[in-house]
DNA sequence: GCGACAG
DNA sequence: ATCTTGTCGC
């Protein structure tokens, strides 16, 4: 390796597992089902999710001697959390990634590629995966979690977008969509005070759940107006790789400062429509 | 047959 | 997702 060019490139772990945009809507499908069963739906990540945050972390004098005194070493250095969305420009893909440290902006990276796939309900990931695959390769820094947009379990083969990455990168995910693939939401979602979150159980179009019980994740009112005639409209959180559902709607409820959507969401957002302006002329 | 359907 | 001004209500 060159001196100093110390990049760490994010490439897919399990290359089989790459949309292939050209392969049949069968084959698709099975790869999907593949991936269902390769996704692990409950916490594995070595990060302490209590240190996930929009704001820096305030280190007390007690920490602070802490860490001089500790032994081993220092875990000072919040979790990065990556916020992963797409745009698009006529024929065109682009990918954005903005990586965040305690509240901070930490790196962007992005791609734009051709789109090969057209928009299909349950077939996402072979839209949008190329941009994004390529965004993650430029990207420098190791994230410890990525947050997308759209799907993770909530999918007819609860394999969304969210899962499909986060398995084929080996890299905890959530899934954070703004409406609802598919499920049965276990209450009523009209105009729910903030902080609520409602279960989304699996129903019959959920093919690849055993129990039509099984919770696939949660409509999570991340904010509410205090009072008014209009109210705003819950995220759907479900777990994309490595973190349980649950949690799932935990890290996405400390990832929201004051807005609908989670902070790495919104930049990744804002991040995309600067990247689209920018090629378009 | 009809409706529903992430981005 | 995207094309887009003003407008209603926090």
């Amino acid at each position: 390796m060159a001196a100093g060019a110390a990049r760490s490139e994010m490439k897919p772990v399990r290359p089989a597992f790459v949309p292939d945009p050209s392969a049949s809507r069968e084959a698709m499908e099975a790869l999907q089902r593949e991936i269902a069963a390769a996704a692990a739906f409950a916490d594995d990540f070595g990060f302490d999710s209590a240190a996930v945050s929009t704001t820096a972390a305030t280190h007390t004098l007690d920490s602070i001697a802490d860490d001089r005194t500790a032994a081993g070493p220092s875990h000072d250095d919040p979790p990065t959390v990556v916020g992963v969305d797409q745009a698009f420009l006529d024929d065109r893909a682009v990918g954005a990634i903005v990586a965040l440290r305690g509240g901070e902006v930490i790196e962007r990276a992005h791609a734009v590629v051709d789109l090969e796939f057209p928009y299909v309900p349950g077939l996402l990931s072979f839209r949008e995966t190329g941009a994004i695959l390529a965004a993650f390769e430029n990207l420098d820094v190791e994230p410890d979690l990525a947050v997308f947009d759209g799907s993770g379990r909530i999918h007819y083969r609860e394999a969304g977008l969210a899962t499909h990455m986060g398995v084929t990168l080996d890299l905890p995910a959530v899934g954070v969509a703004k409406g609802l693939l598919c499920g049965a939401p276990q209450g009523s979602l009209d105009d729910l005070p903030e902080g609520t979150r409602v279960a989304i159980a699996a129903n019959d179009s959920v093919e690849t759940a055993d129990d039509v019980d099984t919770v696939i994740g949660y409509a999570l009112q991340t904010r509410q107006y205090d009072s008014g005639n209009r109210h705003i409209n819950p995220v759907y959180v479900s777990a994309g790789h490595r973190v349980g559902g649950d949690t799932a709607a935990d890290l996405v409820e400390r990832l929201c400062d004051g807005y609908k959507l989670p902070e790495p969401t919104r930049l990744a957002d804002s991040y995309a429509d600067e990247v689209k302006r920018d090629h378009s002329g």
